[in-house]
DNA sequence: GAGTGGTCTAGACCACCCC
DNA sequence: GGGTGGTCTAGACCACTCG
């Protein structure tokens, strides 16, 4: 539909099965233009979104050339899987979810100015452990205005609350500030992660994330076992 | 001198000063064109960079609003301080660094992969333990080409790497690529970031860094402790 | 229907790289 | 000097939001 992202699909196929060699160059994007009979400004945006990427590099002067990168999982993250949940990144295991708590309150100062909302509004309190194929993987705490968000039941919990706000409510998701930490476990986390008798760091991730309006709509804190949990990140000048 | 980048900053300044109120619309793309008389792509791009900061939102049929964000740091990071190392980044605070190992060896054969040299070239390979304000703060264990990066000396490793690549070397650097862990420190590491008796969890940062050129001159990790840093992402759809 | 930002074009000139 | 990508323009049409 849009062409640029036509393009940029096309050419990011090339690459992962290898019609462009890691390290080599692209076509011109003269030689793009024509081969895709668009504008070269429309070859450039497609080019950009794989910069963006990761998986191409840009010389003023020389070319366009294919990004050497081993890490298969780097060319993954560059697939847009940007606001998948849980349930989407285990779909491939057999998730399980514990619900821990599920209440409404009001949320702290704090978590009030976050989500800009105030201490005398209401938001879902949720508390919910999630397994992958039987193995202990994060403790979420999540905080969710029920006004931007109506109708989440205990249903909606055990499987994906990100599904329920983009199929459901139709609700679009445009951007998430994250903040990572290492952390130790706390005693209900030490047993609901299964880490009672172990050594084991946490993975904090800590969130606000945005709707398409620019509402914010969750406030949420994830602690993920240490070694199951690895956060990868492309950054481009 | 660029002109979209002119355009950015001078927006980027209205909405820290205030001028513009966070959550209210900014001013139309077409009456922007003509205050900063240039054409509506370059306002476009303009903006599309306070975006990519997490500063503006742009709906589309309505208009282009400040984003809420309480988080100082935030608004910080997308002030692109992506690249500086260590030094930069506690400018404010006297750094002081600890060289524990310092020569040069062949690389590992994954190490050899991710920088695309073979076990047969030579690398760098530096520990360095680093403090600021007399707080331990990270054991970093980098690995560089002496192919690419020549002339690394104990005086440089006691300052910043980084200045020394991009100011005395003039090279750019142009993308990372990342991956955050949360692990265990090991005897070493408790022992430099003085955590011999507590128990202290570190937030463990590998990467790979590429040139301009799109050469990766760097492999390291970097092992943080979990009281003292912390990492913050924007991400957009 | 009026007004917003999103996409796209054809063409121009510039900064940079390499021969 | 010849060729690359980077920036910019003026103008067009489209998709979406909102009254």
């Amino acid at each position: 539909m849009i062409k640029y992202q036509e393009v940029a699909r096309n050419i990011r196929k090339k690459i992962l099965n290898g019609e462009y060699v890691a390290g080599k160059q692209l076509p011109l994007e003269k030689e793009m233009c024509v081969y895709y009979g668009v504008s070269r400004i429309t070859i450039k945006r497609a080019l950009d979104e794989l910069v963006k990427q990761g998986l191409v590099i840009k010389r003023r002067g020389s070319g366009t050339f294919v990004k050497s990168v081993e890490d298969e999982d780097i060319r993954e993250l560059s697939a847009l899987r940007q606001f998948t949940g849980f349930s989407e990144t285990y779909k491939n295991c057999k998730v399980e979810t514990t619900i821990i708590k599920f209440d409404i309150i009001h949320p702290s100062e704090e978590v009030a100015a976050k989500l800009q909302m105030t201490v005398e509004d209401f938001v879902y309190n949720i508390i919910r452990a999630r397994y992958a194929d039987g193995r202990p993987i994060v403790v979420e705490y999540t905080q969710m205005p029920i006004g931007l968000i109506p109708g989440i039941k205990r249903a909606i919990l055990e499987k994906s609350i990100y599904s329920y706000i983009q199929k459901e409510l139709q609700l679009k998701i445009q951007s998430a500030h994250r903040t990572l930490r290492a952390v130790m476990p706390n005693e209900m986390e030490q047993e609901y992660l299964r880490i009672k008798d172990t050594v084991m760091p946490l993975l904090e991730v800590e969130q606000v994330a945005f709707l398409d309006d620019g509402r914010p709509f969750e406030y949420s804190i994830s602690r993920h076992r240490g070694d199951e949990i690895e956060f990868k990140t492309v950054s481009i000048k």
